[in-house]
DNA sequence: AAATATTTTTAGATTAACCTAAAAATATCG
DNA sequence: CGATATTTTTAGGTTAATCTAAAAATATTT
C-alpha cells in the first residue's frame, strides 16, 4: 500500500516524463511538489526499492512499467473525480483540482470503476485532459497551442496548458470554454497579442494566454 | 487543519460518549482504534491543547462543543458517502464502511454540502444510522433491540447495532433488510433463540442476532 | 484500610516524511 | 581543458504518530 507522498512523487515523475527522454531530475520533482531536493532523493531510493522507478545516483528517475501503471491509476482517479465534481456536484472547473488532489488517494478499485461507469466512461476531464481507462490506456488527441496557429487558421479549444485556478477563471470571464471555435484574425506586431474570433464574437488576448490554450486545427 | 489520526480519535470519543456520563477512557479509545493506550494519551494531550476535548490526567476525555461539532461533521461525511456508494455506485451495505473511513477525511465544505444536495438530503445511512445535518443537528429515532420485544409484539427493522460486514452479509442471506416487518412468534427456552415472522415468511434467529437488530415497535 | 489488580501515564525508542548545511558529483564556460 | 557554477547526495536534525516497558495513579477486593 503506497503512502500519499509516494503516490504524489510517482505522479510528479509521470508528468515530468512527458517529452523527456532521460531521467526526471530531483530538482524538478522537488519544485513540482513544493519540497526540497534531499526529501526527493530519500523518496527516490524508496520508490526504487519498491521497483516503481529505476534510479541511479545523479541520473534521475524513470518509471518502470509497474510504476507507470500505478501513476496512471492515480491520474485516472484524479480526473474521474474532477468529472464527478463538475458534472454532478456543480463545481466550476477552476475549483476541482484541489479536491481531486485528495480524492485521488482513496484506495478502492471498485469505487474507481463504479464511478467510471456512473459517469458514463468519460474520456476527458473538465480541463480537456484524457482519462486513462481501467487498463491504463490513455488516448491522446493531437493538439497545438493557439499561439502556433497563423492568421486565418481556425481551431477548436480542447484543453489548457496552465490549469491554474486564476487562468481558468480568466477564461470564464472571457467566455472562452472548452469546445469554442477560435479563428486567428490578426496578430499585433507590437506585443504579439492576438485578435481572435470566438464563436460569434471577437476579442483580443495576450500571447501569454495563447500560449496556454490548446486547440485542434479545423 | 486536523490530521486523519486526530479526526479518528475525535470520532471514537464521540461514539464512546453515547450513554456515558463520565469521560471516555484511554483504553476504550485505544481498543476502538486498534492502537495502544500510550498513543491515545499522547493524542488526548494534543486534542486538549486544541480545545477539542477537556482532559485531566486519569479522568478520561470529554468533547467540547467545538470538538462535538467537528466529530459530527466527520460522521456526517462518513454517512453521506455511504449513501452515495450504495445509492449511486452499486455497493452493498456490507462493503461501504471501509471506503467511507477514507472518504470521511476529505476536506471540502462545498463537496460535503453538494453531495448532500445531490443525494436529496438523506436522513439515514445504509445501516439506518442518522445523518447529522449541516448544522450538526442529529435526529434520533426511538428504537429498541429486537431481543427486547415480547412474544406477539411487532417491530420494523430500522438499524443494526453490530455493523460488521459479517453480520450484514448474514442478514442479506436471511433476506432481513431495513424496513422489514418482524413479529416475535416464539422464544425457545433452551437457547433463547427467536422464531420470528419476517414480512411474509417465518424463520429462526439466535439471541445474538436479535441483540444486534434495532426495531421500532409498531 | 491494606493488599492486590487494573488502568493510565511516563520514559524512551522507532519510522516516515520532511528539513538545513555541507560535501560530492556533474555540467557549463572562458 | 581547467575553473566555476549547478545539481544532487549525504549527514544529521525535527516532528507526528506509533510502539514497549516500567512507573504511578486509581479501583477493587479481602
Ligand atoms: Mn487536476
Ligand atoms: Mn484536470
Ligand atoms: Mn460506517
Ligand atoms: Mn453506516
Amino acid at each position: 500500500m503506497l503512502s500519499f507522498s509516494e503516490e504524489n512523487h510517482l505522479k510528479s515523475i509521470f508528468h515530468l516524463s512527458i517529452d523527456q527522454k532521460n531521467g526526471v531530475s530531483t530538482n524538478a520533482i522537488a519544485e513540482s511538489l513544493k519540497t526540497k531536493a534531499p526529501s526527493v532523493t530519500d523518496m527516490l531510493k524508496k520508490l526504487c526499492d519498491k521497483e516503481l522507478i529505476t534510479y541511479k545516483k545523479y541520473q534521475g528517475a524513470l518509471l518502470t512499467e509497474y510504476g507507470r501503471k500505478t501513476a496512471l491509476n492515480i491520474i485516472r482517479k484524479h480526473r474521474l473525480w474532477e468529472v464527478f465534481l463538475v458534472e454532478k456536484l456543480n463545481f466550476n472547473w477552476s475549483e476541482v483540482h484541489e479536491v481531486a488532489e485528495q480524492l485521488e488517494h482513496i484506495k478502492s478499485q471498485k469505487l474507481t470503476n463504479e464511478l467510471d461507469k456512473f459517469l458514463g466512461y468519460p474520456t476527458k476531464d473538465p480541463h480537456g485532459d484524457p482519462i486513462p481507462n481501467i487498463a491504463g490506456f490513455i488516448k491522446y488527441t493531437t493538439k497545438v497551442l493557439l499561439s502556433d496557429l497563423s492568421i486565418g487558421e481556425k481551431g477548436k479549444f480542447v484543453g489548457v496548458k496552465d490549469s491554474s485556478s486564476a487562468f481558468l477563471k480568466f477564461l470564464d470571464k472571457r467566455k472562452i470554454a472548452l469546445g469554442s471555435n477560435i479563428e486567428i484574425l490578426h496578430i499585433e506586431d507590437f506585443d504579439d497579442s492576438l485578435h481572435i474570433g470566438l464563436d460569434e464574437t471577437n476579442l483580443s488576448i495576450s500571447i501569454k494566454s495563447a500560449n496556454n490554450i490548446y486547440v485542434t486545427k479545423i
